[in-house]
DNA sequence: AAATTCCCGGAGAACGTTTTCCCGGGGTAG
DNA sequence: CTACCCCGGGAAAACGTTCTCCGGGAATTT
């Protein structure tokens, strides 16, 4: 029934199934009329192609695959939906992973992906470092691009948000509306994202001047997290806390306020993604907004058009974008 | 290179590609020694099955689809990670799609999806009525799940929680913490979702007596709404704000602590979900939790087992629980 | 008018598996 | 000793495409 091959067609159109395959595919150029038979027989017996058989023999499965560290965590789904979106645009389909923030999961689901001969490959790695063998073999194979994440230079592809920027418009926003002693709630974990906010924090807190930054801590990309940090930082009354992530600066703000702190007046609390719960918190969080629709497309770009015999590796930046809310207002004060 | 098939391996073997793949799949019984001598080789070539191939001959692609309306609705992540795992254990890879809460997107996507020749496929349908011509169609070739939300009866097998229980469980809890004025914010759509709490929410209300509940508000399942709604329902001053997902309740709370009511000693709230920001919200929400991990086991359950000449559809109902939080706090009366 | 090219179409190989069918040898039963 | 059967193994078909190669007729060139 739903069982319409080739030659099906081919039969109910009366030619070869190699004419019933260059008309549908458009491969050759073919002569009207049959061309207008085919086309109305296929219509007519509802033949849809059969992708799988198209893609054994083309060796290539218009499936590209998706890896993350954890669906579940809030930024993550609205990359999903774009890159979906980016590659359902062009026919391709989505196979996704997600390895628990595992890197021998990890590894264990880009082999499942790969011997589904998937066209491409998006990752974004669970760790900077455990998940660079299993990188550097699944790029070997096919066009790989690391997102949101680094993983050691030059192993791929990559895209992602200039962290370091980001991190350096937050403390200027906070110079900027007069704070002074501030500091830092990051995550000790080896993902890039954590060392490269972590190190922007340092470079840039140096501008407070030598002993005004607070100390900083580190724990993971949690609401608990961010609690917990408090409960250290805080008796040292900072004027500002800069978190890693936004999680970490939702923790931060509700232990804050158990503790009767003032923000924004007394302390400013600052996140970095702008995942949805930012602008729900209370008071707004200020944060850095990741463009990710940018990051999608651009990640999409370089996974579909990569120059032949181009042997370098690709490292794209995008500029992140300072969004103020209440938790940094400077009229509280 | 890693270009290995079974003929490599076959003829590093000294035998024919038909014991090979005996032995590798374990089809048939096979000589222990041959056996041993092809599982080396196979060994050392690294080779790794074809499952394009493979999917081609045995009709199976060891792959299902699942199509959903919204990835960034925070309800979908945890549930499409159980689903992940529940078949990434059995061998199985997800494709994912995300239809943008639109019927017609929905219907292509899935239509993508079989021409990818899925073995089965799950499905949280956009909308009750107009998903259902497609679900019928694709029902009709592979086995279809319904998750979360329905899509008229005897459609398809379907997973999904108990909205009438967890809506019951809201409004006994709330009679028996005192309240006895609530009025309810639902959603307009026609997801069955909405339909039920709705349902559910105009049977238990009239338990409160006659004319005690208050009006009831209609929008979408969104945070904007629930901020909307309140400004509506405020004036009459209910006791207790009920609201039909966590979305519309975290709304709901915001828009009632700007306008200076007492959460939970003036007015209750809840919600249903239980979403990770359900927890997150100040106060702390009450709500029903949604049996995430129960949800996806059953579901992929009745993808797997479905009796042969089984022609009637199966309807399992999962019963939530409540979540106390303080939200609907007694004691701050 | 003959030769060359061009165009349209078909036959069939190929992709990498699984599976059916067949065959030879050794064991057991008659 | 013959007949049968079972067991391990190979040859080859099949899955549904795409694509190469080839041929025949018309169109163009010389």
């Amino acid at each position: 029934m739903a069982e319409v091959t080739l030659k099906d067609v081919a039969r109910a159109s009366g030619c070869s199934v190699a004419t019933v395959s260059r008309v549908l595919a458009g491969t050759r150029p073919v002569g009207a009329e049959t061309a207008r038979t085919v086309r109305e027989a296929a219509a007519r017996l509802g033949y849809r192609p059969n992708q799988v058989a198209r893609a054994l023999r083309s060796r290539s499965t218009g499936t590209v695959g998706l890896v993350l560290p954890q669906i579940t965590n809030p930024f993550f789904p609205s990359l999903v939906r774009e890159l979906e979106h980016a590659l359902h645009a062009e026919g391709r389909a989505v196979l996704l992973a997600d390895c628990d923030d595992d890197p021998l999961t990890e590894a264990a689901r880009i082999g499942a992906l790969l011997d589904r001969q998937i066209d491409a490959l998006l990752l974004i790695p669970a760790d900077e470092h455990h998940s660079r063998d299993a990188v550097l073999e699944a790029a070997a194979r096919v066009p790989l691009v690391l997102l949101d994440r680094g993983c050691g230079p030059g192993v791929a592809d990559s895209v992602a948000v200039d962290n370091a920027a980001g991190m350096a418009l937050v403390l200027d926003h906070l110079a900027a509306t007069g704070r002074r002693r501030p500091c830092f709630i990051g995550a000790a974990g080896t993902a890039s994202t954590a060392v490269e906010r972590r190190a922007a924090y340092e470079t840039g807190a140096a501008a407070f001047g030598p002993q005004a930054p607070g100390r900083t801590e580190l724990g993971d990309f949690s609401v608990a997290w961010g609690r917990a940090a408090v409960d250290r930082l805080w008796p040292a009354r900072p004027d500002a806390v800069v978190c890693a992530n936004d999680l970490i600066a939702v923790g931060a703000l509700q232990r804050l306020r158990q503790l009767g702190a003032d923000v924004p007046g007394e302390v400013a609390v600052t996140g970095f993604d702008d995942i949805p719960l930012a602008g729900l918190a209370d008071p707004a969080l200020t944060t850095v907004r990741q463009p990710v629709p940018e990051l999608a497309a651009e990640a999409t770009r370089l996974l579909t058009h990569r120059p032949a015999g181009f042997a370098s590796r690709r490292a794209v930046r995008l500029t992140p974008e300072l969004v103020v809310r209440a938790s940094s207002a400077e009229g509280a004060r």
